[in-house]
DNA sequence: TGCTGAGCAGTTATTACTTCA
DNA sequence: ATTGAAGTAATAACTGCTCAG
């Protein structure tokens, strides 16, 4: 059972069909022959082939039991209409799968069933993943002879297969920039509260002691704050690995106002202490 | 420069499962 | 306890686009 579902506007109906969808989207299939076999998953799967007198295909696969261990017997009726349209890998098939056991298989075909790919299938399908994420010509069709599946069904996998990879990653990313976030936040509340005792310290009253250069700026109403005020806030951070300030011992060269030794870098979780 | 194949993003449709009245 | 409808997550498959060769 290894259709491929197309969408077909002429019939109302669920497609799915085996050797080519629409269009761009079978590509791999170019060289289907004009008369479209069954593909079993199974070996031991019967299958039953007609070609109508209109290029259409009718397709009754009976698969169950034995492939694979996989206990779910279905019964797949594929429909299958050459199309004149856009190259030679056209075709289009009505198909309907329904579990054999008391399901029923005279549905209207309204609705268009989806190929589940077996549990062995997809520990396969995995594996190879694991080793190569996209597969090459040579191997995309020696893996679908071995799934019995189509190429174009393993090429399908692998690509979802790599979108799945991709979103996953990007909500690891996001989770990661959330907790950047949220570091940094806590960081700045840090500091703001810093920032407010520095200040408090600078504004409280001084004991008449000997000023050197570095805080002999103007006085508190002055309208310009002395220059360790007007640091980045960065330099007064503290380092979240020890625990120290940068700018704690007073001493802080005017060349380089903003060296920020013990800045803590959010993305790489470290402190260059 | 046009063609072709491959990959990707976005989307649709189906299936299986869960929840709830 | 059972059942059917509704909701939801997972995923197979499709379309349209870009890009490299």
């Amino acid at each position: 059972m290894a259709q491929e579902e197309v969408h077909d506007a002429g019939l109302a109906l669920g497609l799915s069909l085996g050797g080519g969808g629409s269009g761009r989207g079978d590509r791999s299939n170019s060289s289907r022959p004009a008369r479209w076999e069954a593909p079993s998953q199974c070996p031991l799967e019967p299958s039953l082939t007609l070609s109508m007198p209109d290029d259409t295909t009718v397709t009754a696969t009976a698969s169950g039991g034995g492939c694979g261990g996989h206990s779910v017997s279905s019964l797949s009726v594929g429909v299958k209409r050459e199309r004149p349209e856009e190259g030679a890998d056209l075709g289009e098939m009505v198909s309907s799968t329904a579990a054999a056991a008391g399901a029923e298989d005279d549905d209207d075909g309204s609705t268009r069933k989806k190929l589940r790919l077996t549990k062995e299938q997809s520990a396969l399908l995995e594996d190879r993943f694991k080793e190569h994420s996209t597969l090459n010509p040579k191997q995309k069709v020696a893996l679908a002879k071995q799934l019995n599946l189509r190429p174009r069904q393993v090429e399908v996998w692998f690509q979802n297969r790599r979108a799945r990879t991709k979103l996953k990653q990007t909500e690891v990313d996001c989770e990661f920039l959330k907790r950047c976030c949220e570091t940094l936040t806590e960081e700045n509340r840090r500091l703001q509260r810093e920032l407010q005792e520095l200040r408090a310290l600078k504004f409280a009253p001084q004991p008449p002691t000997t000023t050197n250069a570095s805080n002999s700026g103007p006085p508190s109403s002055s309208p310009t704050p002395p220059f360790y005020m007007q640091l980045p806030a960065a330099t007064l951070s503290i380092c979240p690995s020890c625990e120290r300030t940068t700018a704690g011992g007073g001493k802080v060269d005017p060349d380089r106002p903003k060296a920020t030794h013990h800045f803590f870098n959010p993305f790489t979780h470290s402190a260059a202490c």
